[in-house]
DNA sequence: CTGTTAGCGCTTTCAT
DNA sequence: ATGAAAGCGCTAACAG
């Protein structure tokens, strides 16, 4: 009784070493590629039912666990992703961050997070090395920002990859939300209740998801036949603030504005807070980007809900479709998406433009 | 040119192979092992100079990068981290991993994310297969629940681990922040100002912070010759709102309101709204989950500010001690601490409780 | 100064 | 129905 701390039983002084595949075949009796085949459950070599029961519970006894690194050196493969994220606060990302390590779980694979830094940003081929050196199968590659042209990254041309959220430099590698999807759900609420002018605060026009809002801003508002103002600043609440008291400055604002983070949300609706302007009584205002605490706001904020999970999962799904070797092609997620009507949307007041 | 999208130069059809150690070595003409020991840099060997430059040279030009599997394989080391989170929303996970990752990098470690569903939580022990597997070399747990008993967790008696933001049940693996310097922070502040009755919104007591904070809260209001009253609901909007509902139907709130999480911030101001109840006129406010969206509120949330990033660092650390054989103790992190004020802190009201 | 050898833990032909 | 042997890519002890 004066050991000190006696783990189970047999416990040797001493850390357990962990237990590998000779040492439940040698403790049954039989030769390590057997217990192989019996744990994978090897079906074409037909084993004797007795050793297999014995093996089994061998292995079950002592809590065998296959080492994973071998079996990657061996396979090829190392059952693990890569998911390169920028280094930013918004919730968006937690939730497709999620939605993908939620999946991965569901189809064996572990998920490494690499953040990159906002201000210093790498070329998406940067991060290439980690397949190179086996430390992940492929890359899901979700860097806010579209690069320079249009030619394929060298680096990745043998490295399963996929761009999340946001397009790539190489076709048919893109899993991204349908922006313009969105922009028509702003744009047609607003239009039907009476607005013609537009406003669209959003972030650095070169992140893609900006570029594209902007773009289907512009087109389906010259389609409406709205008027359409599009301002990026930073995706902070500062950005949305100084937005405004710019655009404020300046003359009367659009009745109708669509802000694209929710940062931006909190500075715009303070900024207008600020000036007396009334949200819905003078302008309209519709969130592209959903959280639970718009609905707790002083004004309560109608918002364009996104199918962040699911494109993490669609992310996760097409790339070990490309790391098994199929193709694939660009997939745009659009379902479900939905208005989330909260208050902060009117008719435009009488005289338009009023502030 | 009928070709189909050449790489470089001598690209064999087909994907090339990545390249090995002995695939340098045999073209400068030495043996794997020259090589493995030029590229790691060994000292106590000494080289001939013109053999580590032609191998350098070869190897930088065919962009070499050892195996990092294989590697491990040898070394019994993964070179990664498991950081197990709880499924939430709250942006204390994104700080807290980003401060993880950040130290981790710059340790030469990758990191791991695993979220556990709050739903369905399981014992931190679970977790200790991914050690077992030598998927990485250690954890870091971040699971938000008390354990029931202190019964060491015998499945993570040979994995290092550490517990972060959390106690564990095993002593001196603890990483934690000084949530009684928090409390008092807030408390100080407002009994300074003339409050006399203090309440604390937080979320279920199950959770270890919030466990600490309740428990100093009634220590330090205790010792200062406040009334305290403490209230657990969901770590919420909907929680927030619903536990101010419940205490204004029940009679006069406490002068000084303290809120565990940002979530139950946005509710806690909204059923102060509803209900008429001015801040900080009637009532002061502080959060314990200090956040930039706090300043852009109707009304300017006071805060205090915890080290999040640092914590996350400083679990690394611990974590790589234990991983190198280092015992270690339990760390709280207290600094840099700070109380943020932003206007929803006065002075209590003429006649204490009115609302 | 550099090559040989053995082996990390597992899987997979190929034998028997 | 099971064993033997080779090898994934790298490194470390030991020769020479």
């Amino acid at each position: 009784m004066t050991e000190r701390a006696p783990g189970r039983q047999h416990e040797p002084a001493g850390k357990r070493r962990v237990v590998r595949l000779v040492d439940i075949a040698s403790a049954v009796g039989v030769h390590a590629s057997t217990v192989s085949r019996v744990l994978n459950g090897e079906v074409g070599h037909s084993l004797r039912p007795e050793t297999v029961e014995r093996i089994l519970a061998e292995a079950r006894a002592r809590g065998y666990r296959p080492n994973a690194l071998a079996r990657a050196l061996r396979h090829h493969r190392t059952g693990a992703l890569t998911f390169v994220v920028p280094m930013v606060r918004n919730p968006i990302w937690v939730r497709l961050q999620r939605g993908a390590l939620l999946r991965a779980a569901e189809r064996g694979y572990v998920v490494m997070i690499m953040e990159e830094p906002m201000e210093d940003p790498k070329p998406p081929g940067a991060y290439g090395y980690l397949v190179t050196e086996s430390r992940a199968d492929g890359l899901l590659l979700a860097t806010a920002l579209r690069t320079g042209g249009p030619e394929p990254d060298e680096a990745l041309s043998a490295v399963p990859h996929v761009y999340v959220n946001r397009r790539g430099p190489d076709q048919g590698n893109d899993v991204v939300m349908d922006e313009a999807g969105a922009v028509r759900l702003f744009l047609d609420h607003v239009a039907g209740l009476g607005h013609r002018s537009v406003l669209l605060i959003d972030g650095r026009r070169e992140v893609d998801t900006v570029y594209r809002r902007a773009a289907a801003t512009r087109r389906h508002c010259a389609a409406l036949g709205l008027t359409a103002v599009i301002r990026h600043t930073d995706a902070t609440e500062a950005g949305g603030f100084a937005a405004i008291r710019r655009l404020l400055a300046a003359g009367p604002l659009p009745t109708a504005i669509g802000v694209g983070s929710i940062e931006q949300v909190f500075g715009v609706l303070a900024a207008l807070r600020d000036a007396r302007v009334a949200v819905p009584g003078a302008v309209s205002l519709v969130s592209l980007d959903e959280d639970e605490s718009l609905a707790y706001l002083d004004v309560p904020v109608t918002s364009v809900s996104m199918p962040l999970a699911e494109l993490g999962a669609a992310a996760v799904d097409a790339l070990i479709a490309r790391i098994d070797g199929a193709g694939g092609s660009d997939v745009v997620i659009g379902e479900p998406m939905s208005l989330v009507s909260r208050g902060s949307v009117g008719p435009p007041p009488a005289e338009p433009g009023l502030s």
